[in-house]
DNA sequence: ATACAGTGTTAGACGTAGTCTAAAGCCATG
DNA sequence: CATGGCTTTAGACTACGTCTAACACTGTAT
């Protein structure tokens, strides 16, 4: 068992069972914004024998504990996060793939002022294509 | 028939067959953001017979011919927004309804800059609460 | 050691959203 | 009124996610 994801479990109150820190393991550290199937998919690679409603569990579980956030701006999936701090997201329309983008990269104004509506948070969406830099 | 829809739908080259013209009566001129299956449910009550499939069909013949958006910010489902002009959006976090945001209502720099990303539309996404104003 | 309680895991059933298919219907044209 | 092309239809199918009920595991009290 990977000692660093054991002590982020215990951190945030949730028991590390083996399926769990095998779910942490790789979740917590990728870069990708993986769909709860591919999540699925990742783990059963290094446990082969783990179920499909342990997965979302576990997945619905570390996002209550906000160790995950859930995005809904890909192709009608829910796909999760583990980049926490706030950020836009840019995505990909030839591959589908969502990047970050830092927070101060673009700026955004008068959010706070909209008549009617107390903005808790906000984000940039933007889409496009990718090319060299 | 409704006239006016005929002739939209005509004017874009789509031809106007009753259920195509039932489906448009609705979801043209709403100002909501219905599901599929929301506009499925709300054409029945005046055309009973009308299936899921055509429905279905006609919400994606008029998104490719550009009639309809897509956007994919609600809670895992796609919706359909008749507004074509560029605008932001406000999800009530509350009752999860969906509200247009002037496009000059917020105000976003430095999109056109960012470092290898072509960016073709953007967006702002914001969550919160609705409030008397 | 043994029983028990509480938590976690499992397979599979289920619900919903959306797509696909094959057959049938409609309608303009010759 | 036969033909061909487009449209609609019901239902099968797929994908994603949740739920349920049984089972397994762990720790504590006896």
């Amino acid at each position: 068992m990977n000692e660093a994801v054991v002590t982020i479990l215990q951190g945030n109150g949730i028991q590390p069972s083996a399926q769990r820190v095998a779910v942490g393991e790789y979740v917590l550290r990728t870069e990708d914004h993986p769909s709860a199937d591919q999540v699925w998919a990742a783990v059963r690679e290094r446990f082969p024998m783990i179920s499909r409603a342990t997965v979302y569990n576990t997945l619905n579980l570390f996002v209550e504990k906000k160790l995950l956030r859930e995005l809904i701006l890909a192709e009608g999936r829910i796909v999760f996060d583990p980049n926490l701090g706030p950020h836009h997201h840019f995505i990909d329309e030839e591959s589908g793939a969502i990047l970050d983008v830092p927070w101060d990269a673009v700026s955004v104004d008068r959010v706070e002022t909209l008549p009617g509506m107390d903005v808790r948070e906000y984000q940039v969406v933007m889409r496009g294509r990718r090319r060299a830099h």
